[in-house]
DNA sequence: TTGTAGGCGTTATCAG
DNA sequence: CTGATAACGCCTACAA
């Protein structure tokens, strides 16, 4: 023991190695080891090798709590997602993992399951964690949550969504125009009865955004908005009891085409419709949202928009380290990165007058 | 400032207040502030109630580094995942971040994409970490991987597989046996040309450990196992391609039953089927893994089997928690929780002679 | 290039 | 029930 031993029992964990111990097996103080792992180029070369066989001989690893602790930024990454369990936010947190994977950043996930209560629920015990950066996933939070995240003075983005106007940086796409490209594709090939349809436990907030800009498109063509919420629990169930519906009525009155609010309740309308006699897209033209992997497997395949989720994941953790890297140089300009949203036009789509 | 001041400036960070500053405006010291945190019982209510009110006015949330620092056991859990983006593992993290929750633990995730040699990688930032419990998705770890786990000397839990003769606890089912139920399944009914089918670029190593059960249970009817791997990179294009090679064989020499890796390559031959001629179950029957959500609506709808999957990454957590009591108390049993993977039977694999 | 002193914010230990 | 003191393992600031 190197160490000035105290009367009462030491405290040290048995079995974990610390920097003083590395430093002891190479002669040289502590400092220096934190060096090799800092500041590299710091050190000499020669030390450099002894070290680095000494570490690599008895596994040492930084204590990275300690570590954050003395410099006062602990090198975590906190992200608040809505949905950890769909593809959607999995793939962005795999975006997210990806790219912070290399700069030496954690990723620290909550779920907040489209509550805003649960998000600033999180975000306090995100606070706890003294965060590099902060990744949100909304933009509407609590007043008090909003409080914290300007108290808090790190980077903190908002990914997925882009309103413009925030005070944070914004990674992602407009959710309302998304509704209204739909609209207009539709539009544009003639159709005038146009629905949007959505499940009742649509949780997600955004394909209400999108459902609004459906409806400011049509109401700029000047037709009146139809937007119908099924109510049934499972999206696939939704999605074929509408077009259940869809098939009992007079094909004169009957929508030209429906615009779901996801994939999922799209697809479950397209395997239903042959068992309800209904051939698409002759008698009702189809669209959703999300490109599933399915999606473009089903007969007809469907037309839908693709969101560049992973990329969005990717560019928002890319989006912090320049935050990093520039709040060193004392900037701090707030940017809007569009990234792209596809229409996919394929068959389901093809609208007949 | 109630701290003896060097001439150095002080490192203190602006704004961020500590349990100093609590103690300070509360009038007690500030290991009170810290026991109001994890022993409220043992501080008066009167006292209790003062703190509250000044924590909430000034809120102030513990730093969990220096806690995790001065306590030596960081309040995370870590785990590796093997493909954080996909439905699978996207559920268990669900189900571990939900029963977490609770308890004050945060979740630390990482991707090791079905690589042995990343999660060695993994499991070593995480050592950094001081975490206070291990969960991993597989069991065949490298040998550099399994010393660190020993020398952890924290709960490893091993979700997902079922290996007897771990060291570790195991949540999750026997990947083999389901490999065998499949087969069991059509060799009950009478199935001698029963066929397994995965795509090239399967990852996921649990596809191979089905397949192995599959051979087994063929082995022991009395039948030549035959496992048909797939050049497709997409699933569900995988899917395709095979049952359209299949409806080119005269009608004797088919397979009367097809096992797919999982219910995407399934789907793709289900969905493919009817452009190629061929009459589901009819023709051939089918049968998956995984249960997705859109299995039950394909047509025919299909037979498969479903994991438990958001219960094992619950289960997983609530292992942890009872780890870490039963530690306090000297216990330290070696548990194997077996949890389900049904057999779901759909339409798909009636099998007609 | 390397070292010394001290503090980061909290909790364990011992004492009242 | 409350408090004084000394760690926890590392890093910043300053010095050589």
């Amino acid at each position: 023991m190197t160490q000035k031993q105290t009367a009462r029992t030491t405290r040290r964990k048995a079995g974990s190695y610390t920097i003083h111990d590395v430093a002891a097996l190479a002669g040289v103080s502590s400092i220096t080891v934190s060096r090799y792992f800092n500041c590299p180029d710091k050190v000499s070369a020669a030390l450099r090798e002894r070290l680095r066989e000494i570490i690599d001989r008895i596994g040492y690893v930084p204590s990275q709590v300690a570590g954050g602790l003395a410099s006062g930024h602990g090198r975590v990454v906190c992200a608040v997602m809505q949905n950890i369990a769909s593809a959607t936010f999995a793939d962005l947190v795999k975006g997210m993992t990806d790219e912070l994977q290399a700069s030496g950043l954690q990723l620290l996930l909550a779920n907040a399951q489209y509550s805003q209560e649960l998000e600033e629920q999180a975000i306090r015990t995100f606070v706890g964690w003294h965060p590099t950066a902060l990744i949100l996933t909304r933009h509407d939070h609590t007043p008090a949550a909003e409080a914290m995240l300007r108290a808090l003075n790190i980077p903190v983005i908002e990914a997925w969504g882009l309103v413009p106007g925030r005070p944070f940086h914004q990674v992602g796409f407009p959710h309302i125009e998304t509704g209204a490209i739909l609209a207009r594709h539709f539009l544009e090939q003639g159709a005038t009865r146009i629905q949007f349809v959505m499940s009742q436990t649509t949780e997600d907030f955004r394909a209400k955004q999108r459902a609004q800009g459906y409806a400011d498109a049509m109401t700029s063509a000047g037709i009146k908005a139809n937007v119908q919420i099924v109510p049934e629990d499972d999206e696939f169930e939704a999605g074929a009891v509408c077009i259940e519906g869809l098939s009992h009525l007079p094909a004169d009155s009957r929508p030209q085409a429906l615009i779901f609010a996801n994939d999922n309740i799209a697809a479950g309308a397209i395997l239903h419709a042959p068992l309800c006699n209904l051939i698409l897209p002759r008698d009702c033209a189809i669209a959703g949202f999300g490109d599933a992997p399915i999606s473009a497997r089903l007969r007809p395949a469907l037309t839908t928009l693709r969101p560049a989720r992973y990329q969005i994941g990717q560019h928002a953790a890319r989006t912090v380290l320049q935050q990093l890297t520039a709040a060193q140089e004392g900037q701090d300009s707030i940017v809007e990165d569009q990234l792209p949203c596809d229409l996919i036009v394929r068959e389901s789509s093809r609208f007949h007058l």
